[in-house]
DNA sequence: AATCGATTCAAACGCCTGTTTGACACCACT
DNA sequence: AGTGGTGTCAAACAGGCGTTTGAATCGATT
């Protein structure tokens, strides 16, 4: 009774669209703030505007409409923000900091956190179905690009597993502020936040450390500073 | 008819028939591996071998036995692995060496994944009430342990923020294992799982990035090779 | 032995979930 | 006008959820 739809001379003048979009639409930002089974069939469809049934006939349960918002976010994801491309003779070290930063604007979102992002976190995190799809679709590749620039970084001498290693570093440190974002708020001072935490501060930082790891750019502490007594293996 | 007090005080040190231990050890699996909606007070009432009604009995409600799930985990671990200490004189590249291992072991488990880390892992990635407490009594002292050693390892000559920055990078290369270790299982071939993937493994490689990014180890690449002509600042 | 509070239990209570139903409205085509 | 297929809807369905209940049981004290 407190939804008087308009018959059917006015078809939907918030959204003309097919409500299989709608729903999809309206379902991935419930199950990225909900997760999936805190995320209800009856929330969706308010926020869709369909009826509670129209899930059941356009996606048969509530999994497959699940894993079809998966997927859908994703793609839109990747169609939204591109991979990054450059022009031949581009030195690794701007690709591997163009590479950072669009990681992380990817990740953080310059304008928000988009709810594209929150969905496949939770993906990653507690892996589902939809979890195989997305890695080699969307992650495998992803992590394929920083392989390349960073076996071009080390003149392409180590071996593959290293260079895999060294991209797991980079990307735990982008990896970091995502999904652990809150906490990390948390152990910095607010005033911190502002000034050296947006993600192009976030990716100078990143990229001056892992160059300086890889031996390209010049190290952290001052090399001839009276701490070089220290320099001796780890164990 | 009323609800009865909960004996809060347990006279009898550890008794492990005391049915609230018994659902307190029950119900941290349990949320661990389903999460707080997904668990069900059924099914933890059946592992712990008491009725249904004990839950509400001993704790409230659910959303209670969940805080003090949380609680108990964290105690438990810290009881369990305690933070490194080292005998004056060491060096901070052992520090920072052990610092990692040890945190490596504590997320990864030498044994097996345990749940206690899972849950709190749940708490880091999507915030509940029980966060703040866990940040303030676990995380941050943990945190503050690593500064120490990266400012020792600095010379002490860097601010606080950068410092702080670096302590992210160490702890983003840990962080990555665990919150998304499925994932890396699949962007890593499975031989390579095993040999280079251990915490151990994992901690040397950790270690010696770090090191080198400070400049207290040597680079990743041979500074001799013919790449040093790629050595420009990142943009 | 009788008493009384603390504890346990099977059963039931609402409530909410995903899903199904059967009727109804629409539209294209005869 | 008639017909069949396609969407849409309110209502109901069966099952699971957290929680409550009232009686049964236990152990210590009187």
């Amino acid at each position: 009774m407190a939804s008087q739809r308009p018959p059917h001379s006015s078809p939907a003048a918030v959204d003309p669209r097919d409500p299989r979009v709608r729903i999809l639409s309206a379902a991935g930002p419930e199950f990225a703030e909900h997760g999936y089974e805190a995320a209800t069939v009856r929330d969706i469809c308010t926020a869709a505007g369909v009826n509670v049934a129209a899930v059941n006939y356009y996606f048969g349960d509530k999994k497959r409409l699940y894993i079809e918002s998966v997927k859908h976010a994703h793609e839109e994801r990747l169609r939204r923000v591109p991979y990054p491309e450059w022009p031949p003779g581009t030195s690794p070290s701007v690709k591997l900091h163009d590479f950072v930063e669009n990681t992380l604007e990817r990740m953080l979102g310059l304008t928000q956190p988009p709810w594209q992002v929150r969905l496949m976190m939770r993906e990653v995190i507690h892996p589902t179905e939809a979890c195989r799809e997305l890695v080699e679709d969307y992650i495998r590749p992803h992590f394929g690009i920083l392989l390349g620039v960073l076996d071009e970084l080390t003149g392409g001498a180590s071996p593959a597993s290293e260079v895999r290693r060294l991209g797991l570093s980079v990307i735990g440190q982008c990896f970091l502020y995502r999904a652990a974002g809150d906490v990390v708020a948390m152990l910095v001072p607010a005033g911190e936040i502002d000034a050296y935490h947006t993600p192009q501060a976030i990716a100078d930082h990143v990229t001056r450390f892992t160059l300086a790891a890889i031996g390209v750019a010049e190290p952290f502490a001052c090399p001839g500073l009276g701490t070089v007594s220290a320099l001796e293996p780890p164990r």
